[in-house]
DNA sequence: TCAGGTCAAGGTTATC
DNA sequence: GATAACCTTGACCTGA
């Protein structure tokens, strides 16, 4: 099962597969290779000069390391004064001097602010917390005093700003949030999921994503290849309460996570209950869809690889064009990693949801409409073809909403009858409440 | 027989016990320790600071130990801008920040650059250089000057860097030749050992360690333990012509081996018929009990494995103590595979041999001196107490000559006779080419 | 290896 | 335009 990077939810006929190594042959297949972390970088992602190596997860020079952690740790915004361009190696040689581009430039080549190693007093008094915190709805919390002085110094040059650093400060919430969710999917925290409530358990319980600072990464991950158990021909693995602390059900995993990932937004805690619920059942499996599908692309459209090491390979033709589904128009718009994380959003913030109530509706188009702005406003300034490349990218959403549907269809048709007959501590619940609807 | 590696040579026989773990008392050893290694050291001798355990020798922390061996195996040199007592503590509490001091300090405090494993590339730095040659020559200048010195003396080193190189290539040379005989062990040669001729047949033919290439490995080796024919009792098994294809007379392969890297050595070629075969008559049984013993070290075996996964596990105290006899100084002495290699050149390289021509003692004798030189030299570097170290190693040739004595006794009183009284087409002369002597 | 730290060099801005 | 005060940068250092 694509969509869940899991070809064992409750057996292998549930839902279609759409992964096989087949798809490396794909004709669409035709993405720049991302360097790996494999060797000795040469250049820096950045700046194009000689890299010494990687900090913060990326490929980078020493003066682009610095300058990274300087600009997070410091409290200034910075200001293109030319076409915010400075930094893009495909239209100069060289870059320009230019530390508003540079820092962009630096997050979406996606250094890592979790890689750094700040202590309480930087974390707090810094551009830092505009990475690292999700964004706060319209006006900043009261900080420390000493940066309160600082901010009314520099008024002026904040309201001429505040445009742009509202657009940036969602992005860099985003791509941190990102960064939490890969965290804990790679944490040890594994509740036994027959065990495991359901979707309103969830909503209920407390947020589970800072679980990954608890918990820590899980040991002994990635699998070496003679440890991962390759999918059983009958399907029945995952059949039962059987569990390994070791091993994770990806598809109960990532559905969690994406529920996990939604109750992180400050919206959705505006919501009641009834809408919570309403909301997840229906969005976390589109969000999830786009979440695999995303970094399947990004490894070259292999079989998606879970952050255990496991492989989920799909069977035929029929599940294969399943896949290519919601991949091929990721492929086809070379969609980046910051177009990735708006449009994720903006599969989140679905107002068209059934059943919503009215105030729920309203809240969930205005920050809809808050992401969309977003992205239209990254397309602008990082694509030649700005509008219409955001128009393609609009219409995954819909892409995600068909895929969904027809995976609920046949879990309701193929699996969700077998399921009745199962015993009950069989059962995974966040599955079935997120399945059947 | 575990000298052998074979409990059957011809039969089981047990050799007396010569040679008993108290001999490592060694009375020379009585230098008065400057500070003794027995506890965690708790304080940095350099810095002050909580030392991490001994580096160079010296109770120090990591960061201390990290800037020693940068500062050694960089080429610049340092100089204090105060007083030259930045890292006296008995002046200030902490140390000040400077390199010049710091690095003087571990020097001071008798860091040894020799416990250092730097490669050539790494040697050939001035700074270590200097430092080793004057700790080598036990000189005491005055600090200040070593460095100075260092600059002038940048020509010195590059003569010096080609007898390191020389003594790289010795050792290169019988690493590549170990690999080589490892390789002539476990190939799938396996010629009839009582057709084989003798000694000087084996000297007149042509060199059989390169077979390895032309068999390949023997088939189905390491034998599963039920294959594995346990020695009988009696010691007939080898008794008479049989013969496996898949299973070898070790002691008669073992020796043979021996013979063979004998004869690839160049100052072997040197000598005349007669000396070569005078000299491999009487090494060959040494070199080929420290090649076993070595093995079964290295294996953390008691008992000799041989290639094929075969044992020659020993009746009782008294082959117990036999084997002991070789095995024990290495282990006591924890041999490292360089200093086992030249060790064993040492042991063919035996000028006194008897009845060797004046002419070969002195080539032989030239040769030894190569190989010790290197020993020595490798002791020094890589040894904390290089030259005792290098004693206890030269020692175990004596040991291995008294061992070959006692086996050959033991062969001409009991085995011999019985030999005489077999049928001439039982009995395997390289053997007893070699025993009766 | 890659975190954070340091600081000389060079650039920028403020002031005269 | 000169001078000083301040900021930015990145090579290099340190240690876990
Ligand atoms: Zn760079
Ligand atoms: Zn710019
Ligand atoms: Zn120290
Ligand atoms: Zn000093």
């Amino acid at each position: 099962m694509i969509q869940s990077g899991c070809s064992t939810s409750y057996e292998q006929v549930d839902l279609p597969e759409i992964f096989s190594p087949k798809a490396k042959n794909s004709p669409e297949k035709s993405t720049p290779e991302p360097k790996k972390r494999m060797e000795r970088p040469t250049e820096c992602l950045i700046c194009g000069l000689k890299a010494n190596g990687y900090h913060y997860d990326v490929a980078s020079c020493n003066g682009c390391k610095t300058f990274f952690r300087r600009t997070l740790l410091s409290e200034k915004s910075f200001e293109c004064k030319l076409s915010k361009d400075c930094f893009d190696l495909t239209k100069r040689k060289k870059p320009l001097k230019c530390r508003a581009c540079r820092h962009q430039k630096c997050i979406e080549v996606g250094m890592n602010p979790l890689a750094m190693e700040v202590d309480e007093r930087e974390a707090s008094s810094s551009n830092f917390k505009k990475l690292t915190k999700r964004i706060k709805e319209e006006e900043s919390d009261e900080e420390c005093q000493v940066i309160e002085v600082v901010r009314k110094q520099k008024e002026i040059v904040k309201s001429v700003n505040s445009l742009e650093n509202r657009l940036q400060n969602i992005i860099d919430g985003l791509v941190y949030l990102e960064a939490k969710v890969e965290q804990f999917r790679k944490c040890s925290y594994n509740p036994r999921w027959t065990e495991f409530g359901g979707l309103e358990h969830l909503l209920q319980t407390e947020c589970r994503i800072s679980y990954a600072d608890r918990y820590g990464p899980m040991n002994g991950w990635p699998l070496q290849s003679h440890q991962v158990i390759p999918p059983p021909e009958n399907g029945q693995k995952f059949f039962g309460p059987n569990h390994h602390p070791d091993r994770k059900h990806w598809f109960f995993y990532n559905l969690m996570t994406t529920v996990e990932y939604a109750k992180t937004f400050m919206f959705f805690h505006r919501l009641n209950s009834r809408d919570k619920l309403i909301l997840t059942r229906y969005v976390s499996l589109a969000c999830m869809n786009l979440h695999v599908s995303y970094s399947s692309m990004v490894k070259h459209f292999e079989v998606p690889v879970q952050p255990d090491g496991t492989q989920s390979p799909f069977r035929d033709d029929e599940h294969y064009s399943a896949m290519v589904m919601s991949v091929a128009p990721l492929i086809r718009c070379q969609i980046q990693s910051i177009e990735y994380l708006l449009l994720k959003a903006i599969c989140l913030c679905n107002p068209a949801v059934p059943d919503l109530s009215t105030n729920a509706q309203e809240i969930i188009s205005k920050e809809r409409e808050k992401y969309a702005d977003a992205l239209f406003d990254h397309c602008l300034r990082n694509r030649p073809e700005g509008p219409a490349h955001f128009a393609q990218l609009v219409q995954i959403v819909d892409v995600l909403e068909r895929q969904q549907r027809i995976q609920r269809d046949l879990h309701i048709l193929h699996i969700a009858p077998r399921v009745v007959k199962l015993p009950k501590d069989y059962v995974i619940h966040v599955i079935e409440d997120i399945m059947n609807c």
